[in-house]
RNA sequence: GUGACUGUAGCUCAGCUGGUAGAGCCCUGGACUGUGACUCCGGUGGUCGCGGGUUCGAACCCCGUCAGUCACCCCA
């Protein structure tokens, strides 16, 4: 029989990864916090119609990238290809969005069925704000500020590139749709079949095309910020003002369209070219229609997602992750004899519980001293505590030995054994 | 979804134009040792991703399939 194996794209973060992971998931929880976000877990699971609605029917994540599939009750869920939707849901459903002002934060798995590749998997972990209740460009500037802060965190901030774009209201971009799908069609020779594809459903991602024909025939097209209403322009150059206020320095990308239908007015990237062909690192914008149109009443919003696998391999590559992040083990507990095993874990017993703060592995599985020392020494611990008696003697001592290059070593009559221990360590009760 | 490259022991890889598999590391047993590291001796471990085909014979050739990597695409 064949042996099982991950499902395609869905990752094992194994113990050598995980003390990284556990490094950005408390830089992330700190930022946010400076900033007063409070978190908020929603389901996987959704219907898909929440995200159908919200994200878009004509996009690439609707379209072709959603695990969808019927229950047992006949209902069509989807696992959720990314956090605002399901935030949106689950705050509005419970009250949090009308007349309030909301900072929230999530972490979680998302799901999306692309071709695997360096920075790019099907089931991918992200951090996200949404901010609810705030219309001004005040909220905008803080939120690209609770990211910019965590770069700094993390060591990151010559690493990576603001870009940011105004695609006004969702009127100014129907306005704008209709002018640039006009103009793709009068220019559609000089198009590739991508473009053609999209130039009526969503025209304005053909702008995204990296084609060189494609770029060359948008040249005298129809420009967005000529479309613009004025109040969005004011909101725009304000939120610029903001951000040069607090030094943060960004570039201005007209060609910078989200993929998801819901954003509005201001969006951003945070972007690296350590990371190859995935160099988005963060993305979000604002997003003031969305409540509406999934039932709620008008409520302002802004907010972003961030990629933790990316986070993860830029710092790895880099070198920008601390060695002391591994949580290491204290004491490895040496036991020559099989009649010592009880001794042993009553012994280990009663440390854990006068420290709780301890790490100590208790070695099971007998074997020579020797041996087991080196296993002492692989455990990466401080402090060996080494139980070994004459053969029918009761034990009394044990001997404490520092596992670095004194190897000094005490021994101490058990009852002494975690004053002393809690002298080497330097630790407390 | 498209394309290119890759798939041999737990890991990193060798294996000449086809003749039924090797190295280093790791692991493990022993010797030595001031209870680990160095040195020496021994050992476990692979139906060569999987399935077909060509051949007297395939890890090597052909087809298919799965997976990995990178790019397109898409986005976090």
């Amino acid at each position: 029989m064949a042996k099982l194996q991950a499902i395609r794209g869905m990752n094992d973060i194994l113990p050598d990864q995980t003390p990284n992971w556990q490094y950005v998931e408390k830089c992330f929880q700190q930022a946010v916090h400076r900033y007063g976000y409070r978190e908020i877990r929603f389901p996987i699971l959704e219907q898909t119609q929440l995200f159908k609605r919200s994200i878009g029917e004509v996009t690439d994540i609707v379209e072709k990238e959603m695990y969808s599939f019927d229950d047992r009750n006949g209902d069509n869920l989807s696992l959720r290809p990314e956090g605002t939707a399901g935030c949106v849901r689950a705050a509005d459903q419970h009250g949090l969005l009308f007349n309030q002002q909301q900072r929230l934060w999530y972490q979680g798995p998302m799901f999306r069925h692309e071709r695997p590749q360096k920075g790019r998997y099907r089931q991918f972990q992200q951090f996200g704000v949404e901010a609810f209740g705030m219309a001004g460009p005040d909220i905008d500037a803080e939120v690209i500020q609770v990211s910019a802060s965590l770069w700094q965190d993390l060591g990151l901030e010559k690493f990576l590139t603001l870009e940011i774009n105004n695609i006004g209201s969702a009127e100014d971009r129907k306005r704008y749709a209709a002018a640039l799908s006009a103009f793709l069609t009068f220019h559609a020779d000089e198009l590739d079949d991508d473009a053609r594809n999209r130039m009526h459903s969503n025209p304005m991602r053909v702008l995204d095309s990296k084609n060189p024909a494609v770029q060359a025939a948008l040249k005298t097209a129809p420009a967005l910020i000529d479309y613009l209403s004025d109040e969005s322009i004011v909101h725009y150059s304000d939120l610029k003002s903001l951000l040069s206020q607090v030094g943060i320095e960004f570039v201005e990308s007209p060609r910078l369209v989200r993929g998801l239908d819901y954003y509005n007015n201001c969006v951003f990237e945070w972007t690296t070219d350590s990371l190859g062909a995935q160099g988005t690192v963060c993305g979000g914008g604002r997003y003031d229609g969305l409540v509406e149109q999934l039932g709620g009443k008008p409520t302002a919003a802004a907010g972003f997602a961030m990629g933790v696998e990316r986070l993860v391999l830029m710092l790895d590559s880099l070198g920008k992750i601390p060695k002391a992040t591994s949580q290491v083990i204290d004491v490895y507990m040496v036991v020559v004899g099989s009649e010592l095993a009880g001794p042993a874990q009553l012994l280990a017993k009663q440390l854990r519980q006068q420290f709780p703060e301890l790490g100590l592995i208790n070695h099971c599985g007998g074997g020579k001293s020797s041996n087991q020392m080196k296993r002492a020494f692989k455990s990466g611990a401080r402090l060996a505590i080494v139980l070994e008696t004459e053969s029918g003697q009761p034990l009394e001592t044990v001997i404490i030995r520092h596992l670095n290059d004194s190897g000094e070593s005490v021994s101490v009559e058990i009852a002494n054994c975690g004053e002393k221990l809690a002298e080497f360590l330097s630790i407390s009760e």
